[in-house]
DNA sequence: ACCTGAACACCGTTCAAGT
DNA sequence: ACCTGAACACCGTTCAAGT
């Protein structure tokens, strides 16, 4: 009905390749990104699956596509920041501003880290975070360093391996599987203990992200004053 | 011919949860995840796909389980190591053993990252690191956030958004894009002149994981002091 | 040039039927 | 109980044909 694109008004616009990508990330956003087919993108553009091939080269194309999208998207957002000051500040701030967008498009970060492709979208966010590192007198070799560490965390999100606090409260676990985990039991029940209110949902993710960002910008900061002169 | 599993000699061994499992892993390992699929896997076992549906519920399944038959294996290596003396060294040693197998398995890290699901095996390599922080004198409330800001980096494997080393030398982008470029284009003309011989791969996979892996481990242990009394 | 209908190859999966 | 053949729904994609 009321769908992504209503598509009884609009007279058949004709299609383009921005519009077949606007359209793939509107589905993503809405029902997921396993729900983004050719033939999906196609119905909600009034138009067939097969048109599509005459804007994107194929699938894969169109997911690498829908991907920049966000990536320009998060250009657009970072671009308007004060590049000024504080290195650490300015770092920080652009990192948590490019998270802000991917919060936006759930979707988006797997396919980022998933396809090897470096859009010119994702280097160029790349190239102005070494501007700032620079600026805050980061030789090439350390900002390089710095790159790899930051790793996905430059751009705003980290792969969590596991929830810890998924697994409910640590009474919650049978018995048997309990005495194989004693030092996850021991974690969960003591902060259950100190916080009885929040025994799911304790890790809040934005706090755990800037810890682990922090930790980071802290320890490049030492590295940085211990090589500069 | 002799692929995988040689499927003449053998007497049609009876399939099995474990067998079906290993053999997804053996395909993923020699012609890539995606080559994996129910009528493939069916196919080196000498049986048909739809016979797999009686040892895993469904292909979800088998994937999830052939990632936990690799989880398993990081656990193995991974149980033998000394787990004295300093927490640093412990948790190092640790982690760079787990890259150890995961490097074996290429193709395990991004399922490891993408399905939520957490096995036993990844709780369990979890609950055992904890253990090794506990040791070493972490709050338990230090201990959760540093399995959060290690992340995917616990086991072995960071999200690399791109690699710098790709383009090539500065000198192989087109001008127009160069100009858009400036901090990458001055970062990879001094490495370059620095060590003219390595051009292309000049990152290091491994060094630049140890870095990124001793700067959190060292702010973990700043962060330790700094609340034990 | 842009769009389409029919068709193809290849998935995961169901189900009734075999032993 | 374990395994299978045929069939189904749903993909991405090709291609010749339309305007």
């Amino acid at each position: 009905m009321g769908d992504v694109a209503s598509s009884r008004s609009e007279q058949r616009l004709p299609l383009s390749r921005e519009r077949v990508l606007r359209t793939a990330v509107a589905i993503a956003d809405e029902h997921g990104i396993e729900t983004v087919t050719m033939r999906r993108v196609g119905d909600e553009l009034g138009a067939e699956a097969m048109s599509l091939y005459h804007h994107v080269a194929n699938k894969d194309a169109l997911l690498d596509g829908a991907v920049d999208l966000v990536v320009r998207e998060i250009n657009e957002a970072v671009d308007e920041l004060d590049a000024g000051g504080d290195w650490q500040v300015a770092v920080r701030t652009r990192i948590l501003a490019a998270r802000a967008v991917l919060l936006r498009h759930r979707w988006a970060s797997r396919l980022l880290s998933t396809r090897a492709a470096t859009s010119p979208e994702v280097v160029r966010y790349h190239d102005r975070l070494v501007g700032l590192l620079r600026a805050g007198g980061f030789s090439f070799d350390l900002a390089h360093h710095a790159l790899h560490a930051l790793g996905s965390r430059a751009m705003g999100f980290s792969q969590e391996l596991f929830d810890p606090g998924d697994g409910g409260s640590a009474d919650s676990l049978p018995p048997e599987v309990a005495a194989e985990l004693p030092n996850l039991v021991a974690m969960l029940s003591e902060i259950a203990h100190d916080d009885p209110a929040s025994t799911l949902g304790w890790c809040d993710d934005q706090t755990e992200f800037e810890f682990g960002l922090d930790l980071l910008l802290d320890g490049l900061d030492r590295r940085r004053v211990a090589t500069t002169p």
